[in-house]
DNA sequence: TTGAAAGCGATACCAG
DNA sequence: CTGGTATCGCTTTCAA
């Protein structure tokens, strides 16, 4: 706040003298960034005695006073260490790397990603969620590789492929994590198998004899990589009961769209739709009952997520419940990893889905 | 993955002679991280060569064929440039902080987020999120001063003080931003006046006609500084217009807790309700309803964020629509604090709030 | 108990 | 056009 005007060092030796300037007032210096030794030099001391003391090295015991006088120095100037000085010494980080996927991917997820990152922290890891925007596969990696993080936690829309994976373990990465529907080689992965949850969507809808199933596939980007394997898990199950017919039903999430939809609704001739999430289910649903069309007498309606919302609804919303893992278990497991590398890649199945019957089917 | 099994050095110099090895097969040392010494060895030229090829270095000019021997051995080794000598060397970084606010905070505000965070990375930034999770005002900018950023944008539920501001400023930040709805002495600050949204739902209810307004306070935590100034601001717009009631309502977001307040519906006597937003809304309105309650004749509602899901409720959902500003704007504000930093901490008012008059009120 | 000094990896000056 | 080399801030032996 204080604004010191233009107090300039006096004219002395030349500023890339050898030699330390003798006078060693830290206020000298106007407004560079404390370092240890400006610490060291206030306290009287070597900048290894700071280190020790600021460090609690406990390899070396280091007089009360002297601590007294190291930590009111540091104080005094505000010093904070430098975590990179720091870490290029040390050879390695405690950073675990979250690259943000693109989109916006829902509160479900985005739960997930916190529990994580706290139960991360739990570990005495810093996590650092990155925004590698627009970058691909590879060249992402190596942006990431940059920071040298000790573990990658990649949703896989970026694309991680085998490249990428290798990219990292060669920059020091202990461990690569993919956590998404697809695993890519060379990384552990935490597998969330988006099929599950419309096999679930399906068999429930089977169960109560619905037979000709329309699937919800969102217009728009970024969410095939969900999209398609929920799709993909209806068809699975459909196949498995005996053929019966699967529609594709492409919505983007607007009134307008929806409407479009309801509007050729009875060419469609179906009994049942999984409308990909709560959310589109409710758009849809809404846009039914607008023209009239009874749910679920006349056509049986399931979301996903178990979002409250769905509670909300009349009739009530089924969905199905999204099963993820606990932070604390994940955080664990990737600790694991960092301490004992070198293993075969695991794939940890994470996704559970199972569905809550409620009025809509 | 093909593990080199117990490869050690033939018996020859101590580990620590001080001679480089004169047979540099840069295969030789198994699985360590290349570093551009490495890539100097391979391509046959120093280190420096390397930094020009692989940097570009205009002041400088490289022939052809040494370029290529750079980026070639660059290419088989895999080398990626270590980020925290880099800016150890520069001094300085690109690199903006974005502190992980603790609690979800809805869809729109993470939207404006991604928005901000791809504008920076357009003006060169590297943003990074950081979860500094739980650590409360001065200790978290300490935290977060150790990665030396160039800037912070701190959501202010982190409650940076005026300490935690000057102990990144000491750190070498060049500009700090609070964007919330508070500030904090000596940074600019990003207001995000919510007291906005209350007055402008106020405002409506009282053109309306309505005069007893209850206000939804939701319980869950870390929404306070959210919810606080939203009930000031009804209360400031209300006291304006002639000291009518206001009657805070503490609502949590579950079903239950909606039906409690339902039940007790009578008792408040209001004719109006501001729901804090129109998930919150939404949850009222279906206990009112479920109670026989009549929305708007009995009683006004409006929620606010304008979500797609207001458009389809029955009866249509009003609603404050929240305006923030364009994140490309904001980083070019971000830019310019950095190339010019010491001036007068600004304040920029970036909510606005409208309501969007649809049934329910 | 403390200090001197070597380096971690990359860059930029100054010679050659 | 290219190669030594000092330097950024910090930790950690090794000596004193």
């Amino acid at each position: 706040m204080v604004q010191i005007p233009k107090q300039q060092p006096a004219p002395g030796p030349a500023p890339d003298a050898p030699s330390p300037p003798p006078d060693s007032v830290p206020q000298g210096t106007p407004h560079s960034v404390p370092t240890s030794a400006d610490v060291a030099r206030l306290a009287g001391v070597s900048r290894a005695t700071v280190s020790y003391v600021l460090n609690n090295t406990s390899a070396v015991r280091i007089s009360e006073p002297t601590r007294r006088r190291v930590h009111a120095a540091a104080k005094e100037l505000g010093y904070v260490p430098h975590a990179a000085a720091r870490s290029l010494r040390a050879g390695h980080t405690r950073m675990v790397l979250m690259p943000t996927p693109q989109i916006a991917v829902g509160p479900l997820f985005s739960q997930f990603f916190n529990e994580l990152q706290w139960a991360l922290s739990r570990f005495d890891y810093t996590v650092v969620q990155y925004g590698s925007l627009g970058l691909t596969g590879e060249e992402a990696a190596r942006a990431w590789a940059e920071l040298r993080p000790v573990a990658v936690l990649a949703p896989d829309a970026t694309a991680l492929g085998a490249r990428g994976v290798a990219v990292l373990k060669r920059s020091g990465a202990k461990a690569v994590f993919t956590l998404g529907p697809q695993r890519a080689d060379g990384a552990h992965a935490l597998l969330m198998d988006q099929r599950l949850v419309g096999r679930a969507a399906a068999d429930h809808l089977l169960a109560g004899g619905r037979r000709r199933i329309g699937v919800v596939v969102p217009e728009e980007g970024g969410l095939e990589a969900f999209s398609r394997p929920r799709l993909d898990g209806v068809r699975a199950a459909v196949r498995a009961a005996g053929d019966h017919e699967v529609t594709e039903l492409p919505l983007a999430y607007t009134e307008d769209s929806a409407a479009r939809l309801a509007d050729h609704w009875s060419a469609f001739g179906l009994d049942a739709v999984f409308a990909y999430n709560d959310e589109y289910a409710m758009l849809l649903m809404r846009a039914l009952q607008d023209r009239d069309i009874r749910v679920p007498d006349e056509v049986a309606v399931v979301g996903a997520d178990d979002l409250m919302l769905g509670r909300l609804l009349r009739p009530r919303l089924s969905s199905v419940r999204i099963e993820l893992p606990s932070g604390r278990g994940l955080a664990e497991l990737v600790d694991r990893v960092v301490r004992e590398p070198g293993g075969k890649p695991e794939v940890h199945d994470v996704l559970g889905a199972s569905v809550v019957h409620r009025e809509s089917s």
